[in-house]
DNA sequence: ATTTTATTTCGTAAAATTACGAACAAATAT
DNA sequence: ATATTTGTTCGTAATTTTACGAAATAAAAT
């Protein structure tokens, strides 16, 4: 008996997907960010960052596809959270892998 | 006192190149693998993957680039396997951020 | 009503990613 | 010597990523 591994799961596009969101350093600067804070303001990340807002914006909504972030509108602000339920999940399949 | 959130550290820059790495599902495959059975050749991956060999070879090629994985030459195969010292730095920063 | 504030979307451009098959290299087997 | 095996590199094409500034949006302040 052989155990063939899974090849390209839901699991392992899932965590591939996450993976990737995460690899660039303005993403992972942000949401090392909101850990921290819980939450905040698209503005004061610009503030810290030297890139163009609109740049950040694309970032962000990489992240928010990716489901890692989410976005409430508080006008004219929008305030962003880490998405708790994808990063459980996202937790989860990175812990796995990297005990391998 | 404030304390400012590091921006666009090094240790951000490598978390992003190795999560970068390992945004494509082949490419967690061939992780896995490789963690399954310590090291194997270019052929036993390709059998498994519905890809043309060249682009399993481009795969590859990111892998090592991003120093996650490492090939000797054993003609007329190349032997693969992770690389240990990297992957440990990916497992310690990887496992830094997740507990965030 | 108009201006200000905060942020996104649009238009654009350069660079990187993903994928394939054909051609190439290098050692082994015939 | 030549063919076979194992992989890589090359050429090419389509798509995605990254980045910027300008224009648009939408609520709040004046």
């Amino acid at each position: 008996m052989s155990f063939k591994l899974e090849i390209e799961t839901v699991r392992q596009q899932k965590l591939a997907r996450y993976a990737k969101a995460l690899g660039h350093p303005v993403r992972v600067y942000v949401l090392e960010l909101l850990s921290k804070q819980s939450c905040c303001y698209s503005g004061d990340i610009s503030q810290e960052l030297p890139i163009a807002k609109s740049t950040l914006s694309q970032h962000l909504k990489e992240l928010k596809d990716a489901g890692l972030i989410q976005g409430e509108i508080e006008a004219p602000r929008i305030k962003y959270c880490i998405n708790k339920e994808n990063w459980a999940e996202a937790q989860l399949l990175f812990k796995e892998f990297l005990k391998m």
